[in-house]
DNA sequence: TGGTATACATCGTAACGCGAAGTATATCGC
DNA sequence: GCGATATACTTCGCGTTACGATGTATACCA
Protein backbone atom coordinates (compact mmCIF):
# COMPACT_ATOMS: atom_id res chain seq x y z
CA UNK A 1 0.00 0.00 0.00
CA UNK A 2 0.75 3.57 -0.73
CA UNK A 3 3.20 5.04 2.07
CA UNK A 4 1.49 8.31 2.16
CA UNK A 5 -2.11 6.48 2.51
CA UNK A 6 -0.56 4.30 5.37
CA UNK A 7 0.61 7.63 6.93
CA UNK A 8 -2.75 8.83 8.04
CA UNK A 9 -4.11 5.68 9.19
CA UNK A 10 -0.96 4.65 11.56
CA UNK A 11 -2.06 6.69 14.77
CA UNK A 12 -5.52 5.81 15.04
CA UNK A 13 -4.50 2.07 13.93
CA UNK A 14 -2.55 1.56 17.39
CA UNK A 15 -4.74 2.97 19.37
CA UNK A 16 -7.61 0.35 17.96
CA UNK A 17 -5.41 -2.03 18.76
CA UNK A 18 -5.28 -0.84 22.55
CA UNK A 19 -8.01 0.32 23.15
CA UNK A 20 -10.26 -2.65 24.31
CA UNK A 21 -6.90 -4.54 26.71
CA UNK A 22 -3.77 -2.67 27.23
CA UNK A 23 -1.12 -4.26 24.91
CA UNK A 24 3.08 -3.99 23.99
CA UNK A 25 5.07 -3.44 20.89
CA UNK A 26 5.38 -7.20 19.79
CA UNK A 27 1.88 -8.20 20.22
CA UNK A 28 0.19 -5.11 18.51
CA UNK A 29 2.35 -5.49 15.29
CA UNK A 30 0.96 -8.76 15.46
CA UNK A 31 -2.16 -7.95 15.62
CA UNK A 32 -2.24 -4.89 13.29
CA UNK A 33 -0.86 -7.45 10.66
CA UNK A 34 -4.12 -8.63 9.08
CA UNK A 35 -4.68 -5.07 8.21
CA UNK A 36 -1.51 -2.81 8.09
CA UNK A 37 1.94 -4.10 8.07
CA UNK A 38 4.48 -1.77 10.08
CA UNK A 39 7.87 -1.71 10.73
CA UNK A 40 9.35 -1.95 14.96
CA UNK A 41 11.23 1.07 14.27
CA UNK A 42 8.04 3.23 13.22
CA UNK A 43 5.54 1.61 15.97
CA UNK A 44 8.02 2.47 18.84
CA UNK A 45 8.25 5.97 17.24
CA UNK A 46 4.65 5.89 17.31
CA UNK A 47 4.12 4.57 20.56
CA UNK A 48 6.55 7.43 22.01
CA UNK A 49 5.10 10.36 20.22
CA UNK A 50 1.37 9.40 21.19
CA UNK A 51 2.64 8.46 24.80
CA UNK A 52 4.17 12.70 24.56
CA UNK A 53 0.73 13.52 23.70
CA UNK A 54 -1.15 12.39 26.30
CA UNK A 55 -2.89 9.27 24.18
CA UNK A 56 -1.72 6.45 26.25
CA UNK A 57 0.25 5.62 29.10
CA UNK A 58 3.22 2.97 29.95
CA UNK A 59 3.68 0.60 32.52
CA UNK A 60 6.62 -1.59 32.44
CA UNK A 61 5.84 -5.38 33.39
CA UNK A 62 8.13 -7.96 34.12
CA UNK A 63 7.89 -10.94 32.26
CA UNK A 64 10.14 -13.86 32.01
CA UNK A 65 13.25 -11.86 32.69
CA UNK A 66 12.40 -9.06 30.46
CA UNK A 67 10.88 -5.98 30.49
CA UNK A 68 7.58 -6.07 28.60
CA UNK A 69 5.96 -2.23 28.65
CA UNK A 70 2.00 -2.32 28.44
CA UNK A 71 0.28 0.89 27.06
CA UNK A 72 -2.99 1.68 28.22
CA UNK A 73 -5.47 4.46 25.64
CA UNK A 74 -6.09 7.31 27.68
CA UNK A 75 -9.42 9.30 27.01
CA UNK A 76 -7.32 11.29 24.97
CA UNK A 77 -6.54 8.75 23.30
CA UNK A 78 -10.05 7.69 22.70
CA UNK A 79 -11.20 10.51 21.47
CA UNK A 80 -8.13 10.73 19.02
CA UNK A 81 -9.95 7.31 17.50
CA UNK A 82 -13.75 9.81 17.75
CA UNK A 83 -11.63 12.19 15.35
CA UNK A 84 -10.42 9.71 13.32
CA UNK A 85 -14.13 8.79 12.26
CA UNK A 86 -15.04 12.59 11.83
CA UNK A 87 -12.17 12.67 9.74
CA UNK A 88 -13.53 9.66 7.60
CA UNK A 89 -16.40 11.11 6.59
CA UNK A 90 -14.64 13.97 4.36
CA UNK A 91 -12.65 11.01 3.38
CA UNK A 92 -15.37 9.56 1.93
CA UNK A 93 -16.14 12.61 0.06
CA UNK A 94 -12.86 12.21 -1.41
CA UNK A 95 -12.92 9.83 -2.02
CA UNK A 96 -16.01 9.82 -4.06
CA UNK A 97 -14.08 12.84 -5.98
CA UNK A 98 -11.55 10.47 -7.11
CA UNK A 99 -13.60 7.62 -8.60
CA UNK A 100 -16.41 9.72 -9.98
CA UNK A 101 -17.26 9.39 -13.19
CA UNK A 102 -16.53 12.10 -16.46
CA UNK A 103 -18.24 14.62 -15.64
CA UNK A 104 -19.27 15.75 -19.13
CA UNK A 105 -20.87 12.18 -19.51
CA UNK A 106 -23.29 12.39 -17.12
CA UNK B 1 -8.72 17.84 8.77
CA UNK B 2 -5.16 15.57 9.77
CA UNK B 3 -2.17 16.51 7.90
CA UNK B 4 -1.46 13.09 7.54
CA UNK B 5 -4.49 11.52 6.68
CA UNK B 6 -4.64 14.38 3.93
CA UNK B 7 -1.24 12.72 2.71
CA UNK B 8 -2.52 10.15 1.13
CA UNK B 9 -4.92 11.67 -0.49
CA UNK B 10 -3.55 14.36 -2.76
CA UNK B 11 -1.42 13.00 -5.52
CA UNK B 12 -4.82 11.07 -6.20
CA UNK B 13 -6.46 14.17 -5.70
CA UNK B 14 -4.74 16.59 -8.03
CA UNK B 15 -4.86 13.90 -10.84
CA UNK B 16 -8.69 13.25 -10.49
CA UNK B 17 -8.68 17.19 -11.07
CA UNK B 18 -7.26 17.02 -14.19
CA UNK B 19 -8.14 13.34 -15.13
CA UNK B 20 -11.47 14.75 -18.02
CA UNK B 21 -9.99 17.69 -18.82
CA UNK B 22 -6.69 19.67 -18.60
CA UNK B 23 -6.78 22.00 -16.28
CA UNK B 24 -4.10 24.45 -14.82
CA UNK B 25 -2.79 25.29 -11.37
CA UNK B 26 -5.25 27.60 -10.18
CA UNK B 27 -8.59 26.11 -11.14
CA UNK B 28 -7.41 22.80 -9.75
CA UNK B 29 -7.30 24.65 -6.15
CA UNK B 30 -10.44 26.03 -7.10
CA UNK B 31 -11.48 22.75 -7.93
CA UNK B 32 -10.38 20.56 -5.18
CA UNK B 33 -11.57 23.17 -2.44
CA UNK B 34 -14.95 21.79 -1.77
CA UNK B 35 -13.23 18.15 -1.05
CA UNK B 36 -9.78 19.19 0.25
CA UNK B 37 -8.08 22.51 0.67
CA UNK B 38 -4.38 22.82 0.07
CA UNK B 39 -1.68 25.95 -0.99
CA UNK B 40 -0.43 26.97 -3.54
CA UNK B 41 3.12 25.85 -2.90
CA UNK B 42 1.80 22.34 -1.92
CA UNK B 43 -0.04 22.12 -5.57
CA UNK B 44 2.59 23.50 -7.51
CA UNK B 45 5.46 21.05 -5.66
CA UNK B 46 2.72 18.01 -6.36
CA UNK B 47 2.22 18.94 -9.95
CA UNK B 48 6.11 19.25 -10.68
CA UNK B 49 6.65 15.51 -8.40
CA UNK B 50 3.68 14.46 -10.81
CA UNK B 51 5.41 15.25 -13.60
CA UNK B 52 8.58 14.14 -12.90
CA UNK B 53 7.12 10.94 -12.16
CA UNK B 54 5.09 10.80 -15.58
CA UNK B 55 1.79 11.01 -14.48
CA UNK B 56 1.13 14.07 -16.12
CA UNK B 57 2.32 16.20 -18.99
CA UNK B 58 2.68 20.32 -19.07
CA UNK B 59 1.60 22.92 -21.74
CA UNK B 60 2.73 26.85 -21.26
CA UNK B 61 -0.63 28.45 -23.13
CA UNK B 62 -0.03 32.44 -23.23
CA UNK B 63 -3.60 33.48 -21.60
CA UNK B 64 -4.34 37.10 -21.63
CA UNK B 65 -0.44 38.36 -21.64
CA UNK B 66 0.00 35.34 -18.83
CA UNK B 67 1.70 32.56 -18.87
CA UNK B 68 -0.67 29.70 -17.81
CA UNK B 69 0.73 26.24 -17.63
CA UNK B 70 -2.12 23.21 -18.61
CA UNK B 71 -1.41 20.23 -17.33
CA UNK B 72 -2.40 17.20 -18.70
CA UNK B 73 -2.99 13.44 -17.35
CA UNK B 74 -0.82 10.48 -18.89
CA UNK B 75 -1.88 6.74 -18.84
CA UNK B 76 0.45 6.04 -16.08
CA UNK B 77 -1.49 9.01 -14.17
CA UNK B 78 -4.77 7.10 -15.16
CA UNK B 79 -2.83 3.95 -13.61
CA UNK B 80 -1.96 5.98 -10.74
CA UNK B 81 -6.14 6.51 -9.62
CA UNK B 82 -6.27 3.03 -10.25
CA UNK B 83 -4.23 1.80 -7.75
CA UNK B 84 -5.84 4.03 -5.40
CA UNK B 85 -9.11 2.40 -6.05
CA UNK B 86 -7.46 -0.72 -5.15
CA UNK B 87 -5.89 0.85 -1.82
CA UNK B 88 -9.28 1.98 -1.14
CA UNK B 89 -9.85 -1.66 -0.42
CA UNK B 90 -7.33 -2.24 1.86
CA UNK B 91 -8.35 1.41 3.42
CA UNK B 92 -11.90 -0.01 4.23
CA UNK B 93 -10.63 -2.94 6.55
CA UNK B 94 -8.47 -0.48 8.26
CA UNK B 95 -11.30 1.53 8.95
CA UNK B 96 -13.57 -1.51 10.41
CA UNK B 97 -10.80 -2.29 12.71
CA UNK B 98 -10.07 0.90 14.26
CA UNK B 99 -14.01 1.70 14.45
CA UNK B 100 -14.77 -2.34 15.75
CA UNK B 101 -16.71 -2.30 18.88
CA UNK B 102 -15.24 -4.00 21.59
CA UNK B 103 -14.25 -7.60 20.62
CA UNK B 104 -14.74 -8.87 24.31
CA UNK B 105 -18.59 -7.78 24.24
CA UNK B 106 -19.72 -9.34 20.83
C1' DT C 1 -3.67 54.41 -5.63
C1' DG C 2 -4.62 50.58 -2.98
C1' DG C 3 -6.88 46.25 -2.63
C1' DT C 4 -8.08 41.89 -4.62
C1' DA C 5 -7.87 38.17 -7.95
C1' DT C 6 -5.12 35.62 -11.01
C1' DA C 7 -0.84 32.74 -11.75
C1' DC C 8 3.41 30.55 -10.88
C1' DA C 9 8.04 29.82 -8.32
C1' DT C 10 11.39 29.01 -4.54
C1' DC C 11 13.27 28.36 0.07
C1' DG C 12 13.55 26.57 4.61
C1' DT C 13 11.55 23.87 8.14
C1' DA C 14 9.50 20.30 10.64
C1' DA C 15 7.18 15.91 10.79
C1' DC C 16 7.31 11.31 9.81
C1' DG C 17 8.13 6.25 8.17
C1' DC C 18 11.55 3.08 7.94
C1' DG C 19 15.77 0.42 7.09
C1' DA C 20 19.84 -0.78 9.57
C1' DA C 21 22.04 -2.02 13.48
C1' DG C 22 22.33 -3.00 18.29
C1' DT C 23 21.19 -5.32 22.97
C1' DA C 24 19.35 -9.19 25.46
C1' DT C 25 16.79 -13.48 26.74
C1' DA C 26 14.29 -17.87 25.74
C1' DT C 27 13.39 -21.89 23.08
C1' DC C 28 13.91 -25.50 19.81
C1' DG C 29 16.08 -28.54 16.46
C1' DC C 30 20.26 -30.97 15.26
C1' DG D 1 26.32 -27.52 23.05
C1' DC D 2 25.30 -24.51 19.36
C1' DG D 3 23.24 -22.05 15.79
C1' DA D 4 18.76 -20.44 14.37
C1' DT D 5 14.61 -18.30 15.42
C1' DA D 6 11.29 -15.74 18.19
C1' DT D 7 10.59 -12.32 21.54
C1' DA D 8 11.22 -7.34 22.98
C1' DC D 9 12.77 -2.77 22.95
C1' DT D 10 16.10 1.19 21.34
C1' DT D 11 18.64 4.52 18.51
C1' DC D 12 20.44 6.73 14.26
C1' DG D 13 20.23 8.65 9.87
C1' DC D 14 17.98 9.35 5.51
C1' DG D 15 14.58 10.63 2.18
C1' DT D 16 9.93 12.25 1.28
C1' DT D 17 6.70 15.56 1.89
C1' DA D 18 3.25 19.56 3.24
C1' DC D 19 3.33 24.18 3.93
C1' DG D 20 4.15 28.94 5.47
C1' DA D 21 6.64 32.84 3.89
C1' DT D 22 8.08 35.43 0.33
C1' DG D 23 8.66 37.02 -4.34
C1' DT D 24 7.30 38.23 -9.22
C1' DA D 25 3.87 39.91 -12.42
C1' DT D 26 -0.56 41.31 -14.62
C1' DA D 27 -5.50 42.83 -14.56
C1' DC D 28 -9.35 45.09 -12.68
C1' DC D 29 -12.22 47.71 -9.65
C1' DA D 30 -13.28 51.29 -6.23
Amino acid sequence: MDIQLKRGLLDACVLAAIKDEDSYGYQIIKDMKPYLELSESTLYTILKRLETAGMLTVKSVEHEGRLRKYYHITRQGLGRIEEFKEDWKEIESIYRFITREDARNE
